[in-house]
RNA sequence: GCCUGAGUGGCGGAAUCGGUAGACGCAGGGGACUCAAAAUCCCCCGAGGCAACCCCUCGUGAAGGUUCGAGUCCUUUCUCAGGCACCA
């Protein structure tokens, strides 16, 4: 071997065996244990950026660790190829969509190449391609025929001087990020997967997943949100009723109002013959609709001149139009009851509208003029319902029921079960996307694409202008006939949101080129064993990913009702932000370009360009993305310190769950440890070949060492298996390679204990840097085989200690350390913890209250 | 605003089930080797006190609490990050 560690021709050597042994292609084997190893697949964005790195890494680890444990192991990668980036890239560089994507593509499989990542490549995915996408057409289509897909009006962001539909990200302090112009909510017809039929299954199958974080399913769970109310009506002279849901029907004494969406048609009629109300709707109209925009946005209303009838009272309660309540969120109205909802009560407050106190709680008094949190507290256990007549007296839960039997009674009401959840809309009015497999014929209305037309292709080779979809501006694209009664019929020119690709990619993998969704390779492989991918993804896309794997699962495509047993979540790779503004707009500058001043705290003063020292503003820190232009390029570290550097830093950095700063300067230990690594190895190996070990006739010292290296593995072991945590791992791994360094033995049994040593850290670093690993196991052993070598494991009895080291606390403070021998009893180890000088001087002349001996850990004498 | 996390030296982080706070590494300081540099090796490195190894006091965002003992559990609070349904 070389004396000196090259990591480039190292790992040449080593991707070169792997391509040409094909290492990484596997099949089904029924007579071994399966390992299904996903990491999430990437956006094609043009190079990989650390988060990527990050991510694959782990998941490479967690798979190379799982194949040394004998293990048939299936890791694939492919691209999640559709998506708005793509669409912006076009505007910027007047290319197509696909070539960009394709291009892109490319490049960033060499890098993943480089990285050494054991990707079965024979399964990739690209989404964009029709031999991909045909499928999820196909379900979408028998979904249809099942009735669990439907059109319905939905809110868009809506850009007037486009003339164009917005993205959440598109909409930027309530304007569009191109126009600049004000963002309007805007109605359009939208295809939904309902998604809330399966919201009850969704809920409780998280009970049966163990190995996901409780932080996701407890997001999941909120996400869903299912609630238990009553549903009822306010009767209106001259017009429908209003249906409202409310979960607090115990405070329906306390309606002092209701309240409807600007866009419902009550307020639609009343605005009809007032001018006032009419501007006020179409301003309230003038949002963007994320969730957090309506929720932080200023509460206004205005009343509509209408009253509603209270359905226990009689009484007459106005109804305001709100811009709060959203249309197309269950009914579009609701109940207001100020005096114990805090929204509404802030509402009241500023309109002047009346509170009802309904709720009182013994010892609280109420305060029309200040909300507190008491008021809208119903599991108090002094909770009652006052003022509310026949009600009075009652606690939540007897009043709810009281209430619910009221209403069913005579039909004009009933409990409800709720959810959180909306209906899926899949709709996306873009044109680098899957085809939405639709027809539209003015007789027999929308029919899905017959099976034996699909795929609809999306036609790549288009020109791409950013104002309207290729396929929405070609008429002859558009042009078709109905499958159902052979008249001239319209293809649906929208595509679906890009979540669809990425909801059962997963189950893809396991049947390449099968001539169906998936074949009866997906029941050897499903479900995924271990799914990694950023904390970013846990409601939106596993939510989608489970939904989807239940709707496959109810066509007959796959078995089992989650898609996988175990979750990683990786924490985001953040970094600084760095912006120019100009004229209102931001330009938002990579950190490689910037230079910063610290002042002598290390806190950052002020940041300059390093091309031309212009200054540059510093945003916050935020994960690495395209668009805050804060993604630090790995390539630069690989090209400089080779791809296992890279691996281990990477690992070392953080554990996998946290998020992580990034910062290049810890790249350099990583380095350093490389080539402690690959000197220690060739020392030793230059010393010629170590004869056997005989553990029966070791030295004290080789004793020492050996318990050293049994204790790191017994701690690495746990690393890997139960904690899935690197860093330490690494820790302890260079905490060995320090006491080895101080292990001077010649002799051929100390020769034999280190050979034992360097096989033992050569085949536990080999799931971090398998390149290196590779040549240093080939230069110990002869053999090549350190991808199957079986992981080491601790011998316990090399572990055994005769003396332990115990620390003594007076009163639960540090007061000394003491040896006793592994056999000792309670009273013994007492006895010599109180012989302690130090701790006999913090005891005094006081009795010992209590001795507390924690085995192998410490003794505390309380006085 | 709501949901979910996280806050520990100059920095990344460790402390796994309530039991020695700061493992391991980076940066920094000192030394060895060298004509010199790089590389490498050795030592120091939370704050304060002490002539001093020892040892003592303080210290895990902040304020309280539970406990023989709290970075870890509970309450309140601040800050940061992720998500909020059309970024992926």
């Amino acid at each position: 071997m070389n004396q000196d560690y090259e990591p480039r021709a190292v790992e040449r050597a080593a991707q070169d065996f792997w391509h040409s042994a094909r290492a990484f292609e596997v099949t089904e084997d029924p007579s071994r244990e399966k390992y299904y190893c996903l990491s999430m697949f990437p956006y094609p964005s043009g190079k990989l950026h650390m988060g990527h790195v990050r991510n694959y890494t782990i998941g490479d680890v967690m798979s190379r660790y799982q194949r040394m444990l004998g293990k048939n192991v299936l890791q694939p990668m492919g691209f999640d190829a559709f998506g708005l980036p793509a669409e912006n890239a076009a505007i910027a560089n007047n290319t197509a969509p696909a070539k960009w994507t394709y291009a892109n593509i490319e490049y960033m499989k060499q890098q993943l190449d480089a990285l050494g990542f054991g990707y079965d490549w024979t399964r990739e995915v690209q989404t964009c391609r029709p031999d991909y996408y045909r499928w999820e057409q196909l379900l979408f289509t028998r979904l249809m025929k099942k009735g669990l897909v439907y059109r319905k009006n939905a809110v868009v962001n809506w850009d007037p001087i486009d003339q164009t539909v917005l993205a959440n990200e598109q909409v930027v302090e309530g304007r569009g990020w191109r126009s600049g112009a004000v963002v309007e909510r805007r109605e359009i017809p939208q295809w939904f997967l309902k998604i809330t039929a399966y919201a009850q299954e969704l809920l409780d199958g998280l009970d049966q997943l163990p190995g996901w974080p409780d932080s996701v399913k407890t997001m999941q769970r909120n996400w869903i949100g299912r609630s238990e109310g009553l549903e009822f009506q306010f009767a209106i002279e001259g017009h429908d009723p209003l249906i409202v849901y409310t979960t607090r029907p115990d405070t329906i004494m306390g309606v002092t109002y209701a309240a409807v969406a600007a866009e419902h048609p009550l307020a639609l009629a009343a605005a009809a013959n007032n001018p006032e109300l009419a501007a006020f709707l179409k301003d309230a109209g003038r949002s963007g609709v994320a969730e957090a925009e309506m929720e932080t946005m200023e509460k206004r209303g205005m009343p509509l001149g209408i009253d509603a009838i209270h359905p226990i009272t009689g009484a007459k309660v106005p109804v305001w139009a709100a811009n709060f309540v959203l249309m197309g969120y269950g009914s579009g109205a609701v109940m207001a009851v100020p005096g114990h909802d805090e929204r509404d009560f802030a509402f009241a407050l500023k309109y002047g509208l009346p509170i009802q106190q309904v709720v009182a709680i013994e010892g609280e008094t109420y305060d029309l003029t200040r909300w507190q949190d008491w008021y809208a507290d119903k599991l108090h256990p002094q909770m009652r319902i006052v003022n509310s007549g026949a009600l009075d007296g009652l606690n939540y839960k007897q009043a709810f029921d009281a209430l619910v039997q009221r209403f069913e009674k005579d039909g004009t009401g009933k409990r409800r079960v709720n959810f959180r959840l909306r209906d899926w809309g899949v709709s996306r009015q873009r044109y680098w996307g899957c085809p939405i497999p639709v027809i539209y014929c003015a007789k027999c209305d929308a029919q899905p694409v017959p099976e034996d037309q699909l795929p609809v292709v999306l036609p790549e080779d288009v020109e791409f202008t950013g104002v309207k979809s290729p396929i929405k501006a070609d008429p002859n694209w558009r042009k078709t006939t109905c499958p159902n009664c052979g008249g001239p019929a319209e293809r649906e020119t929208d595509t679906f949101d890009t979540f669809f690709e990425s909801s059962w990619y997963s189950a893809r993998f396991t049947s390449p080129g099968a001539q169906e969704l998936v074949d009866e390779r997906a029941n050897y492989w499903l479900p995924v064993d271990q799914y990694i991918g950023g904390i970013e993804h846990a409601i939106l896309h596993l939510l989608y990913f489970r939904f989807f794997h239940k709707l496959m699962r109810d066509e007959g495509f796959v078995k089992g009702d989650e898609p996988a047993t175990n979750l990683l979540t990786q924490g985001m790779v953040v970094k600084e932000t760095y912006f120019t503004e100009k004229d209102g707009k931001k330009t938002w500058i990579n950190p490689a370009d910037v230079l910063i001043e610290h002042d002598a705290k290390g806190h950052p003063l002020s940041a300059k360009l390093a091309t031309d020292g212009s200054p540059v503003q510093i945003g916050g820190v935020e994960k690495m993305s395209k668009s805050k232009n804060n993604g630090i390029d790995p390539q630069v570290l690989i090209d400089r310190y080779g791809a296992d550097t890279v691996r281990l830093f990477a690992m070392f950095a953080s554990p996998p769950d946290a998020s992580l700063e990034w910062n290049d300067s810890g790249v350099e230990g990583a380095a350093r440890f490389m080539r402690r690594l690959w000197r220690g190895v060739h020392t030793h190996v230059a010393q010629g070949p170590a004869t056997a070990l005989d553990i029966g006739v070791l030295t004290p010292a080789q004793k020492t060492m050996r318990a050293a290296l049994h204790d790191t593995l017994a701690k690495i072991g746990d690393d890997y298996g139960r904690r899935k945590q690197y860093n330490t791992a690494i820790a302890a791994v260079m905490e060995l390679m320090n006491t080895v360094a101080k292990f001077e033995d010649g002799s051929p049994q100390g020769r034999a204990v280190l050979q034992e040593i360097w096989e033992s850290i050569v085949l536990v670093l080999n799931p971090i840097v398998p390149h290196a690993t590779h040549a240093l196991w080939q230069a110990l052993t002869g053999r090549s085989d350190a991808l199957d070598a079986r992981f080491p494991v601790a011998d316990d009895t090399a572990r055994v200690k005769d003396v332990i080291a115990l620390v003594v606390q007076v009163n639960g403070k540090l007061r000394g350390h003491i040896e006793v021998a592994r056999i000792a009893t309670q009273d013994e180890i007492i006895a010599i913890a109180l012989a302690d000088e130090n701790v006999r001087k913090f005891i005094g002349d006081a009795a010992p209250k209590k001795k507390i001996v924690v085995p192998g850990k410490l003794v505390n004498i309380v006085v």
